[in-house]
DNA sequence: GAATTGTGGTACGGGCGGAG
DNA sequence: CTCCGCCCGTACCACAATTC
């Protein structure tokens, strides 16, 4: 398409309104120019199609068969265009598409799930993939669109993604109905008696915030099972003497274990989601955004 | 950062038709 | 015929974007 070189469109536009008007002036009126321009654009549009287009006359601006042969078509190509660079509007109930969200367990648990439900109502011919995030390559995931929406702590961000807060997690401690330790004084010095289940999503790791927050108090506790997944947990609980510490959004529906607060400050985290440069105007998947920002909202003050 | 290029602005000239 | 108004085209300038 090497002749679209240096075509430019608002000659197309020019001649449009020069064949409507037939006349230089009010043309140049219609089109937000002066009539000096506009004379300068059907030179430059005489030059391009080798043909002068309008002969001047005592009846105005005549046409001449190449120009009258341009009308219809220059017209559409002008609509077409007009309707290319319209924004997107789009209605959710009639939107066909997989959205692919990446999270931690927890992150899709706490907030996948309800997503997934609130777009089922809101979008029925939506369908919602979750992904685990852990191992995988996050910018080049969302980048190429395998990934649309990924959900993680603030302190995973990359430096190429945007991303929004979404609310602040902290950390609570959770025993099987009946522990011992529920009798005794919630000291540290009691949590550090307890024997603990963690999960680390990487595998193998014994140690994570809760110990970072013991080692500035100068204690330590015993983590005797690293899990990598969070749905081990109630069983593990609800089968030993075993306590842990995880998510709070995570345990907090959970009836079948007694939820205790930390007996010392855990610092917690930002929850936040994030998304590549190609997603951030499409007004789509800033759709999306809304509706998990708003689901977040619901997840901050249930 | 200077040179180049493209585009639109103003000023103005000239053709043309109509009124007097 | 002359004058006036309308209209188009050209000359020249300013400005912005691009290139080197």
């Amino acid at each position: 398409m090497k002749e679209l070189n240096h075509l430019d469109l608002n000659l197309l536009k020019a001649l449009n309104a020069l064949l409507e008007e037939r006349n230089v002036s009010r043309a140049a009126e219609r089109l937000a120019l002066t009539q000096p321009a506009v004379s300068a654009m059907l030179n430059r549009l005489r030059h391009r199609f080798n043909d002068p287009l309008f002969i001047r006359s005592s009846h105005g601006m005549l046409p001449t068969n190449r120009a009258l042969a341009l009308q219809a078509p220059v017209k559409l190509i002008l609509e077409n265009i007009s309707a290319l660079v319209k924004p997107i509007e789009f209605k959710p109930e009639e939107l066909k598409y997989t959205f692919k969200l990446a999270g931690t367990e927890n992150g899709i648990r706490t907030l996948g799930v309800p997503f997934a439900l609130k777009i089922a109502k809101l979008a029925s011919d939506v369908k919602v993939a979750f992904f685990p995030i852990q191992g995988q390559p996050l910018e080049e995931r969302l980048l190429t669109g395998e990934w649309d929406l990924a959900i993680l702590g603030e302190q995973e961000l990359t430096e190429n993604l945007y991303y929004q807060r979404l609310f602040s997690e902290t950390y609570t401690c959770a025993v099987r109905h009946n522990h011992p330790v529920l009798k005794q004084e919630w000291t540290v010095e009691t949590f550090c008696q307890l024997e603990f289940v963690l999960v680390a999503y990487n595998g193998g790791h014994f140690a994570g915030a809760t110990d970072t927050a013991l080692e500035r108090l100068g204690k330590k506790r015993k983590v005797k099972i690293s899990v990598g997944h969070f749905s081990l947990l109630p069983d593990l609980l609800k089968q030993t003497d075993y306590a842990t510490v995880a998510p709070s959004h995570f345990l907090r529906s959970r009836n079948d274990l007694v939820l205790l607060e930390p007996p010392f400050v855990i610092e917690g985290y930002q929850k936040a989601m994030a998304w590549h440069a190609r997603a951030n105007h499409d007004p789509i998947q800033q759709w999306f955004r809304q509706i998990m920002a708003d689901v977040a909202e619901e997840v901050k003050n249930p």
